[in-house]
DNA sequence: TGACGTTTATG
DNA sequence: ATAAACGTC
């Protein structure tokens, strides 16, 4: 067979390498790319082999393959189409811009530490090649190398990042899809790294096919992001600060995935948040405004301290938690991954996230503390089981919320604070409605006792024994943590 | 972004 | 007698 020029077209053209940022709007590296003039390959490489990269757990494989079907759609929809590519990041990149013969390679940063060897190892191999490499902001408010202590330090204490991001200037209005979008709509040859379909990632489960619950919630994707966004700003904003913790209420923005993959930009919530309170007219607007910017602060300070604590995922912050006695308990991992653990709030939630792939927030706090306090079991354990099971896993607020949860985070929680689950349950729903959505068993049972099923007159006899009693596993949390000195 | 036992204030 | 307030984990 003659050999055909892989990408025809006398003019060199751009490569934008999509990764972490599955969208056309703000967009940083895409709209540099339409604005070089040049005709755009867009590209993505499924990169299971480099070292230092975390393999996708099930949920977010899941979720990646929606979203990058959904990239491939909306690039088509302008005459173009996504590229997909599978093998080792700083190989393919290079050879990949070497047959397209590409004036330029551009992408939004990553944090990690393994994805920033990989994406300086691709800028190497790039600029000896003479081709131009150029990186964005795509990702954060604030990227970690620009809020330093007055000494020049990181920050490790949340409130003073915050207060500290604040006086660094307001956050950069987003980018509209660019108008003009000069697309490649070839077939994606290369001479040395086959093209695949996006099918043949297999990020979707085949049998038994467990993502029924995942589909029926979401919907993938920019537009999906954009949908929800309009939603929770429309019902949730104006009652976020005081409902925000009521699972039972869903008044949360439930926008944590389209943000791990980039369907949606921290700089568009912000400024879509904004703009809402500024049309609305119900007092408290301001407050519940800066409640949720403060929870997409969680956020930045998570990448703050992934950035500056490469092996957050693996390493305690404290080391001093080194020392913690955990147990290996085999059977209370499971219990608390089934949801049955005897405690309503704690098996509502981990039912809900094993159905969704989702958690609420407030939840997410008690099922950990319970992990990690009342069974006594290493934080990396939860953690683990939420990288594989969330849609919304992320490298830097799974890791870093999890210890804070644990004690271990630099900002961290009290070890002493451990979480009570049936006040937990009774205060924050209080009538039962959450626990009764996810708990069958439940059903018909006063909200007087729906917390508490165990206690006499609660006429429920199916519900799990309690794997562990509070007062007892409450005493032996406090135990070992003294014992850490 | 807790819980809990104890003390103190108020009637 | 009950509820704040307080101290400790």
């Amino acid at each position: 067979m003659a050999a055909e020029t892989p990408f025809p077209g006398s003019e060199r053209p751009v490569i934008v390498w999509l990764r972490d940022d599955l969208r056309l709007s703000d967009n940083p590296a895409l709209t540099a790319a339409a604005n070089c003039g040049r005709r755009i390959i867009c590209v993505f490489v499924h990169d299971e082999e480099s070292e230092g990269l975390r393999p996708l757990g099930g949920a977010a494989r899941w979720w990646l393959h929606g979203a990058l079907q959904e990239v491939d759609n909306a690039l088509r929809a302008r005459g173009g189409r996504l590229c997909v590519y599978r093998g080792v990041a700083s190989a393919v990149m290079p050879q990949l811009a070497a047959d397209s013969k590409a004036a330029a390679v551009y992408w939004n940063r990553r944090y990690g530490a393994g994805e920033r060897r990989v994406d300086e190892a691709v800028k190497t191999a790039l600029k000896t090649q003479g081709i131009e490499a150029k990186s964005f902001n795509g990702h954060l408010l604030y990227e970690p190398w620009s809020i330093k202590t007055k000494s020049g330090t990181p920050f490790r204490v949340f409130s003073a990042f915050w207060r500290a991001a604040h006086e660094a200037g307001e956050a950069s209005q987003p980018l509209d899809v660019p108008s003009r979008l000069n697309l490649f709509h070839g077939p994606c040859r290369q001479a040395s790294t086959p093209r695949v379909e996006l099918a043949d990632l297999a990020l979707e489960p085949s049998s038994p096919d467990w993502a029924g619950g995942l589909r029926s919630n979401w919907r993938p994707g920019e537009a999906g992001a954009l949908a929800q966004l309009e939603f929770f700003l429309e019902e949730h904003l104006n009652e976020y600060a005081d409902l925000r913790d009521f699972p039972g209420r869903l008044a949360t923005s439930r926008l944590s995935p389209y943000l791990r993959f980039g369907n949606i930009s921290p700089r568009q919530l912000w400024h879509a948040a904004e703009a809402a309170a500024n049309a609305a007219t119900n007092p408290g607007v301001h407050r519940n405004l800066e409640k949720f910017r403060s929870e997409l602060g969680w956020r930045e300070f998570s990448y703050h301290l992934l950035y500056y604590n490469p092996e957050i995922s693996s390493q305690n912050l404290q080391t001093r938690f080194d020392g913690m006695p955990w147990r290996t308990d085999a059977d209370a991992i499971r219990a608390w991954q089934l949801g049955k653990t005897g405690y309503p709030i704690v098996d509502a939630g981990m039912r809900e996230l094993w159905t969704t792939g989702w958690m609420h927030n407030r939840v997410r706090m008690v099922v950990a503390s319970f992990l990690v306090k009342h069974l006594l079991i290493d934080w990396r354990q939860g953690e683990a089981w939420f990288w594989d099971t969330l849609v919304d896993a992320d490298p830097a607020n799974n890791a870093a919320s999890w210890q804070w949860v644990a004690g271990s985070g630099a900002d961290a929680a009290p070890y002493f604070r451990v979480f009570n689950p049936v006040l937990q349950g009774e205060k924050f729903d209080p009538d039962g409605r959450y626990v009764k959505r996810w708990l069958p068993e439940l059903d018909g049972v006063s909200s007087s006792v729906v917390h508490r099923p165990w206690q006499r007159g609660s006429k429920v006899e199916v519900y799990p024994e309690r794997i562990v009693e509070h007062d007892f596993a409450r005493q032996r949390a406090l135990d070992a943590f003294k014992g850490l000195g």
